[in-house]
DNA sequence: CGCGATTTGTGCACGTCTTCACAAGCGCCT
DNA sequence: AGGCGCTTGTGAAGACGTGCACAAATCGCG
């Protein structure tokens, strides 16, 4: 705070630590502060409350004010953050200062789409390699790209430093993709395929799954639906749904 | 327990809460286990232990049998849970016992994939109708489904009973367009535009955001490089890092 | 120069989630 | 029929995350 030490490169002086261990929690919400802060640069915010803040980002004040204060101290009470100096603590911790390569596996629907998903290009990432086992597939061009052959990976990662995979492949295929990026030195895998991988201590795997989401909002739906089909009824009581349900939805009544 | 009710009807008899109110983490992970529990059943299961499940579903044991018991108790000590009982009780809780219509708005590049992706309609739901802003898409056939403009929300609501929406538009509609679902009576929204999405209560929002996944797995990119970078150094010292970072990231370190 | 308005940073209490460890229950084998 | 091994279901403890409420700090203004 007294001094701005320029956040590329923290800790120049030599007393802040280069990256104190933040909650799992925080972690995640981090990207989140980040993007309503480019928002606020972008209208011509220099500052902005953490009740600013928080609202933008969709999270409770508190909990964004003790989220960066684990980054330290990088408001000014009475004021609150400089909006650029936070975007650039952020970028920082989240290593978002260079622009990482990712190589992304498996072009089918879905990988097309991740393919031309311009998102990752403006918030940090360069997709540096599009990869397919489908030998009718290599030879595409997409977005500028040119789909190589999975078991070209060695190579690609010889002249790229990757470190962050993505498969989009069929369930079936994911695992082996997996291994392969593994084996060329890939330690964090971003997988859409539906299944659990298995991957060496110190790889980490996050998993994006599109037809979970939609079932845990089908469990709320269905509770909102047993809910106010006994307005009335209520208590403890809560028998199972009578008949009345019937003009809602009479078919997808539970019971039929 | 001591008699089998048949799950798909469960509570016939009227003692057992139609739904009874599950931990938000257990219910994100209800999925998963049907999933698992889906390819045990194609490969011949007929039982499966909660170790051997736990482990398909890649989490601890003891916590997916505290998951399970939540929604009563459907194992037999000794021998396991019964797989297709199992399933058939999962599903529904989860409200997939009928097949649930899905409004997809927004074409785009991303609209196009999950248009095309048949993770959906394998896991019980049905792409009702595709919609779009843009008269140019208006017309558009994909994967069987003809795209229509959101203006005709009303209508298309009016033929399905649409429980449940899904934004594939950039950020800057995304608003509008949950309004407009809102407006039409859905209550789940799953939001893949990059904003909060701010909707009245009682309607419940899901959000997935591709680029804060990559976020996420590049802090970790970031936290591991850092360690790695100061292997015998260690202890509490952690001073930041010195010039050295410039090298650090200079071909992943960890990697070759 | 001092005061009040404002906003951060955080101690504390609470609720949720996870994990261990074990008693209760079930089936099989003798 | 009885005992033994296996597996579920759950109590209790601990870790983690959340949100309130307030002291500490800063700015602007008179």
């Amino acid at each position: 705070m007294s001094q701005h030490r320029h956040p590329g490169a923290p800790g120049r002086a030599g007393a802040v630590p280069a990256l104190p261990d933040l909650p799992e929690a925080t972690v995640a919400r981090l990207p989140e502060y980040l993007r309503a802060l480019h928002n606020l640069a972008d209208t011509g915010h220099e500052t902005v409350s953490s009740e600013g803040l928080s609202a933008a980002a969709g999270v409770n004040s508190a909990k964004l004010r003790k989220d960066l204060s684990h980054l330290g101290s990088y408001g000014t009470r009475g004021v609150g953050y400089d909006v650029a100096l936070l975007i650039e603590q952020i970028e920082y911790v989240l290593g978002l200062t260079q622009r990482r390569a990712v190589a992304l596996v498996g072009v089918g629907n879905l990988g097309h789409a991740l393919a031309g998903y311009d998102g990752f290009a403006s918030r940090g990432f360069r997709i540096a390699a599009l990869l397919d086992a489908d030998p009718s597939r290599v030879g595409e061009e997409i977005n500028g790209l040119v789909v190589r052959h999975v078991d070209d990976l060695p190579t690609v990662a010889a002249e790229e430093s990757l470190a962050i995979g993505v498969i989009a492949t069929p369930a079936a295929a994911a695992q082996q993709v997996a291994d392969q990026l593994v084996a060329v030195g890939v330690t964090s895998i971003l997988n859409f395929a539906p299944c659990v991988l298995s991957v060496p201590e110190g790889v980490d795997v996050r998993k994006v799954d599109l037809a979970i989401e939609l079932q845990i909002l089908s469990f709320h739906e269905h509770r909102k639906a047993s809910l106010t089909a006994l307005p009335a009824t209520g208590g403890t009581a809560l028998t199972a749904l009578p008949g009345g349900f019937a003009a809602t939805d009479t078919q997808e009544a539970i019971g039929t």
